[in-house]
DNA sequence: TAAAATGCATGT
DNA sequence: CATGCATTTTAC
């Protein structure tokens, strides 16, 4: 009798494994492993992807049949489904959410097409993309010839990174591999897009996005799954694209928290782009301007290799970096940067603008006054009613009314009585891109002002010739031919949070911005708005964002953070946290930190709160393993209140 | 949402 | 303490 092997499409943890159906003759001949099917499941009818099939069952009941093949076409791979389990293992979340991420919904008339023909493979790449870095010829025959080199890549300032992300993938094609690139959002998708049109053949590669509407999403997941596109680029959900034959897989701007996958189990793409490439044997290649505390990480642990450009190449490519001095106005007060430009940044911008070239100018927030606070203690102002934050929005109200409200609940708050000294002014505590535009304007009469934001719209690019363009971090358009000069006004908003990753972040920000400027041999000028002694200043200053990796990896290690550690937060009401602890059986080494008190969401009720599980780094597995044990018994016994597990979150304070 | 297991009142 | 019926639990 043939037997299938059914992974079936219910979110509890306490069923997340296999079960067997019989295969009922007339389906034998549409059943495959990895297709979908329709089975029933305690009496309901429910999805389910074929994991294998069989003639035998451990199971001692009778088995019920397999109730339809919805559809024969393989979508759920081997390697896959191994990855799939790995990463629900390793984050203690369930296989079933993990391919709710990997495969997306069906459409019947994308199946309908027969499959393309494979085009034949490209010839190996011109090296001279990748010259300016020692060991970076050497990569790409490692590519071409399948090997799983593995790279941590520093790319230059002013680097054409799509076009070098093409050529790693064009190496992998041409020795006959696929390749997966995975990338932040769309804006870089649509270069990494160009890039990958003018290197590989058509038909070669798909773009994968989130965006797209779900017919055209399916059909070029199918050409993927059918093996017609070898090559795939995409944002995060494409780290388990199912390529045929992988050889490389890619991810560029690891520290960009858009990686961050926001649904269950909350995987990381770069953490689940290395557990792939160890899965598959095959290369990795973890690129950025900057570099992470994780990328250093495998660098320290010799997982990878370090393509850094050499000394020459990057002394020809940097920008000239000015900081200002720790006692500078700027530096200080956020509200008198932009009205009381410093003389350094306003020479800087006015000498672009004369040489004819465009100036990007970084500010922290988008919208007019995003962040209020009281004027007597600057304390955050918060809302009355659900005590969200106060901000003024880019968009005046009606008769052109710039009135503060509340950024969750919407509602205005005519009035303001602090809670803390019942003061009742309110002050700008975070200017947002556009009042930083409107005062630009004024400091520099005539000069053009663009802004590049969320509220306002991103800018892919902007031509050549002398403009103000005002950006929010990640929302930097290209220029065409570089900028003359950047001003970095965000300082403190990025370097005072709490935050675990303020450093790194505030580095990865600045020299994504930095980098799209003309090298200082073409008159490339940098100002950042903070304090030459610190330490993420100095590591901008001297373009070397591997040291400041390696002192933020060490700090960490120091506190008992990820990377070096492994943690779990635990959030949810206190009874049900109580609960889940009482039922979590530790690992031996893990300590238990908490609760504190969570700042509620916006339209989540009752009070919540959080623990933190440490345990060293090795025990990752066991503590991993633990929750899902907790959580499989709590679905079992219908416990309603769920407890939010994640491991690794980025946001630490 | 189907079968099996369990709970519970009822009648001897 | 068997029987019938309702409710809860299981999950192939």
């Amino acid at each position: 009798m043939l037997i299938a092997r059914v992974v079936v499409d219910v979110p509890l943890a306490h069923l997340d494994r296999p079960f067997d159906y019989a295969v009922p003759p007339e389906l034998a001949d549409d059943v495959r492993p990895g297709c979908r099917v329709r089975v029933r499941f305690a009496g309901q009818l429910v999805d389910g992807f074929v994991l294998e099939l069989g003639d035998t069952t451990e199971h001692q009941g009778r088995l019920a049949p397999l109730a339809k093949v919805v559809s024969s076409e393989p979508v759920l791979t081997p390697e896959v489904a191994a990855l799939a389990r790995a990463v629900a293992d390793r984050w203690g979340g369930t296989f079933s959410d993990v391919l709710r991420l990997a495969i997306p919904p069906r459409r019947a008339s994308a199946e309908k097409r027969p499959p393309a023909e494979a085009p034949e493979p490209p010839p190996a790449p011109d090296p001279a993309g990748f010259a300016r870095y020692p060991a970076g010829p050497a990569l790409l025959t490692a590519l071409a010839e399948g090997r799983p080199a593995r790279a941590v890549w520093t790319a230059l300032p002013g680097e054409d990174w799509p076009a070098r992300l093409a050529e790693l993938c064009q190496a992998a094609l041409s020795g006959g591999r696929g390749a997966l690139v995975v990338v932040p959002d769309g804006r870089d998708l649509d270069r990494l897009e160009a890039a990958a049109a003018r290197a590989l053949p058509k038909g070669s590669f798909v773009v994968l996005r989130a965006d797209a509407a779900p017919d055209a999403r399916y059909r070029r997941f199918l050409d993927v799954a059918r093996g017609t596109a070898t090559v795939v680029l995409g944002t995060r959900a494409a780290v388990y694209a199912p390529v045929a034959d992988l050889g490389l897989v890619a991810i560029w701007d690891d520290g960009d928290d858009l990686h961050a996958e926001p649904r269950g189990p909350y995987a990381h793409a770069r953490d689940v782009l290395v557990h792939r490439a160890h899965l598959a044997g095959c290369a990795a290649v973890v690129a950025a301007t900057a570099r992470t505390a994780e990328a250093a990480l495998l660098l320290e642990s010799g997982w990878a290799h370090e393509l850094v450009g050499n000394r020459s190449a990057l002394r020809a490519a940097s920008p000239r970096v000015h900081a200002l001095g720790a006692d500078s106005e700027l530096a200080r007060d956020p509200a008198a940067r932009t009205a009381r430009l410093p003389s350094l940044a306003h020479r800087v911008a006015r000498e672009a603008l004369a040489a004819g070239a465009p100036v990007l100018v970084q500010v922290p927030r988008s919208g007019y006054a995003p962040g209020l606070s009281c004027e007597r203690c600057r304390a955050p102002a918060r809302c009355a009613v659900c005590a969200g934050p106060l901000g003024i929005s880019a968009t005046p109200g009606p008769g052109g009314s710039r009135v503060p409200a509340c950024r969750w609940c919407a509602r205005p708050a005519a009035t303001f009585d602090c809670p803390h000294c019942h003061g009742t002014k309110l002050r700008a505590s975070v200017l947002g891109a556009s009042r930083t535009a409107e005062e630009l304007g004024r400091a520099f009469p005539g000069a053009a002002v663009r802004v590049s934001g969320r509220t306002s719209g991103v800018l892919a690019s902007v031509p050549a010739g002398p403009a103000l363009v005002v950006a929010t971090p990640g929302a930097e358009p290209v220029a065409e031919g570089g900028y003359g000069a950047a001003l970095l006004l965000d300082s403190w908003a990025l370097l005072g949070r709490a935050d675990l990753r303020a450093g790194e972040e505030t580095l990865r920000r600045w020299m994504n911005a930095a980098a799209l400027v003309r090298p200082a041999s073409a008159g490339g000028q940098v100002v950042v708005a903070a304090d030459a002694a610190h330490p993420v200043v100095q590591a901008l200053v001297r373009w070397d964002p591997g040291w400041l990796a390696e002192r933020e990896l060490a700090d960490r290690r120091e506190l008992g953070f990820p990377p070096a550690t492994r943690i779990a937060s635990l959030s949810g009401s206190p009874e049900a946290l109580a609960d889940f602890l009482a039922a979590l059986r530790l690992p031996a080494d893990a300590d238990l930190l908490g609760p504190v008190p969570e700042q509620p969401r916006p339209g989540q009720e009752g009070v919540r709160e959080r623990y933190l599980v440490r345990t060293p780094r090795g025990e990752g597995a066991t503590l991993a393993h633990a929750l899902a044990e907790v959580q499989g018994v709590r679905s079992a016994k219908k416990v309603p209140e769920h407890v939010r597990v994640q491991l690794d979150p980025t946001e630490l304070v």
